[in-house]
DNA sequence: CCATTGACGAAGA
DNA sequence: TTCTTCGCCAATG
């Protein structure tokens, strides 16, 4: 990144607050890096504890870490909704639990 | 340095 | 609306 490394990622993904999701792409584009949505999916990858990676989803709403689980439900799935975000038809309800930085404010 | 892969996304058929 | 293809970034072999 423009850090030249992935602090600035996981800072941006500590700003989402409980209840709320984010996509990938829009994580990137926070961080002026709107092509490297992929490469925020790497960096979630190698996150610290302390950042709450459950809350990116990819923009269709869908936990790509559930299909990496696949045998057992998603845990993320069940984090977000423990959180309050409600799934609809398998994916997350993006309408309500998308979340943006002016949303916050 | 080149080829392959991956927690992605937008566009085309 | 769903499936397929291409493009992008970073990491790994």
């Amino acid at each position: 990144m423009t850090a030249g490394s992935w602090d600035e990622v996981w800072e941006v993904v500590r700003e989402i607050p409980a209840g709320k999701v984010m996509n990938y792409g829009g994580v990137a584009r926070l961080l002026s890096r709107p092509l490297s949505a992929r490469a925020v999916g790497w960096a979630m990858a190698e996150c610290p504890s302390d950042v709450p990676w459950h809350r990116v989803v990819n923009v269709k709403g869908v936990c790509s870490t559930d299909a990496v689980d696949g045998a057992e439900i998603g845990r993320q799935r069940r984090r977000l909704e423990a959180e309050g975000v409600t799934f609809v038809n398998g994916h997350v309800d993006m309408r309500r639990h998308l979340w943006s930085p002016e949303d916050d404010v």
